[in-house]
DNA sequence: CCAGAATTAGGACGGTTGACCTAATTCTGA
DNA sequence: TCAGAATTAGGTCAACCGTCCTAATTCTGG
């Protein structure tokens, strides 16, 4: 499952393809290039397309589990795990701004395809969702953790994808602000 | 260009299978069989699957400019116009959450693709942030007129995102109702 | 050292793709 | 009416797709 496993190298090959290509448009034959192994190679350790996918899914997930988790260990203030998620879109601008959300288009490009692992790859998103809810949880926000929760992921997915289309850096920055403001107003009278 | 005429009919086919299916997905063969015409028919209209693209593009275009030219018409309430571009998140919502927006997931798929038309297809997305950024400036706000309309569109393809994954109906009136009071608030003083 | 498992190489398959062609049919205007 | 343009039908092509197979090679434990 290593990354320098044959398996883990397919899979982070794919993982950046289906990014940057998107999961439709990506061959067989591409990912196998990518690695420079044989399709023979490659077919002893997926057999199928739709394996592939669930593995980059599953490899996503984990990914982003890990991130949150650091992020979770690393600060015991709120507002600023909150933030560290809000600046992903500045983080990584420049992936963004060519290929978009790799969560957000996933879910898009999966849905179109009526694909069976479609759910699997909401649960990505949904990893963002309860994470965020639960950061709102300990901000003191009562009821309206979830709803905050998905104001926030979905300000984010939208910021994404007009970066993607317009290639506006100041946007990017003003959303990040304005979206780290709301949350600031966002915190209840009872807490601060 | 009629929608009776062959063509028409192959365009308009071809503009629902792109967004449910997605361009890359969507074949000749796919087309052809909805409109029910045979291939050579269909390659007498269209010699690559890049003019139909372009085709669909073009109405596309035209499509939102009737819309946008009829709230222009039809309504002398800014207000009242900027709410008509609001809710089509809801008017669509069947149509989103199954298959996102049109424009923003063609947008990003042509962007994986590295696509030639990818820029005619941002375009319509332009068509909706210069039409908003008008809406603003008659509002009154001078200077970030343009901020405040890709504001608005961004949030709302980012509640289109969500929409899709979560199939949250009451995500999406909150969200349209939020959007809505911020563009009250967005009014300068010396309107009103 | 060697047997057997794990891994890699590369050919082959049926099916589909976008693209192209020719022939038949329908429409249109002089 | 009829010649020519416009349109439609359907076959063909090479290339590529995902999938599957067998044979060669490398690794591993006893």
């Amino acid at each position: 499952m290593a990354g320098n496993s044959t398996r883990g190298q397919i899979v982070e090959a794919a993982d950046e393809l289906f990014y940057s290509h998107g999961f439709g448009q990506t061959s067989f034959a591409d990912i196998a290039a990518a690695v420079q192994i044989s399709r023979g190679n490659f077919y002893y350790h997926f057999r199928t397309k739709d394996e592939i996918l669930d593995a980059v899914i599953d490899k996503r997930l984990a990914d982003r589990e890990t991130l949150l988790a650091k992020w979770d260990e690393t600060s015991d203030d709120v507002l600023r795990r909150i933030e560290c998620f809000v600046k992903i879109v500045v983080v990584n601008q420049a992936k963004i701004m060519a290929f978009g959300c790799p969560v957000g288009t996933l879910t898009a490009e999966l849905a179109k395809l009526d694909h069976p692992s479609r759910e699997r790859a909401n649960s990505i998103m949904a990893l963002f969702r309860d994470w965020l809810t639960r950061q709102f949880e300990e901000l003191g926000c009562k009821e309206n953790a979830a709803e905050n929760a998905l104001h926030v992921l979905g300000w984010s997915q939208g910021v994404a994808t007009l970066a993607q289309a317009f290639k506006d850096e100041a946007f990017v920055q003003r959303e990040v602000a304005q979206i780290l403001a709301w949350v600031d107003e966002a915190i209840p009278e009872s807490a601060g």
